[in-house]
DNA sequence: CCGGATCCGAAGCGATACTG
DNA sequence: CAGTATCGCTTCGGATCCGG
């Protein structure tokens, strides 16, 4: 049975980077996660470096999974903001793994290697 | 102090995302970490759809970055397998979640969406 | 068996300009 | 403010052939 489960696990794996992959699409998460709601430009200018054509499509899709919600609100002129949903708070933990583990490998990759 | 945390946690995810993105990397990681040593072939079966030129790429990458370590035997032809490095099994946490979660997804896009 | 070298198409991504 | 539209590049990734 170790090669199924493995392979369920290769599976799902597969499927969450499908979700979550590209350049941008986890760090809007991590970015939403330490701070909500964030409206459009916000996020702009947090991110650095993101077109809106590219905020705008990774949003969306974001949205259609389910992870983020997009709410609107009637003003003049319109506003907009952006927050995860209780199942993109699900992935706390593996966002909260990601940055640590990210911290700690900025530290790393500062240093000389020979310190290693 | 508020942006300048945020802005080091993305500095930290666009770092880690650089070294894990791609199509298969994590699939690579998620595979020896729980499965090591595995030789060439051994990856190339199980994440199966992985073409030996791209396998080969990634694997140097991984193993440029110190995460996978990768041993030679002079035996006739030449074998070669591959594992975790200790730097690459502090990623276990993050390997843990990502693959927890995505079990958790996977059963809940098996279901209808009214389930929801 | 374990890859390297080359070629090529697809797609991800960015720059810029524009709109309600 | 919150996006869209268009264009073009660059990178990713697959196919194929080759070599130790």
């Amino acid at each position: 049975m170790k090669q199924t489960y493995c392979t369920n696990h290769l599976r799902s794996m597969a499927d969450t980077l499908e979700l979550l992959g590209g350049k941008w699409k986890l760090l809007i998460m991590s970015l939403l996660h330490s701070e909500s709601p964030m409206r459009f430009s916000e996020i702009e200018r947090a991110i650095g470096g993101i077109t809106p054509r590219m905020l705008s499509k990774e949003l969306k899709e974001l949205e259609q999974n389910e992870l983020v919600e997009r709410r609107v609100y009637p003003t003049m002129p319109v506003s907009v903001d952006y927050r995860l949903t209780d199942y993109g708070r699900s992935l706390d933990t593996v966002l909260t793994a990601l940055g640590d583990w990210g911290r700690n490998h900025r530290r790393r990759i500062m240093q000389p290697a020979v310190a290693r």
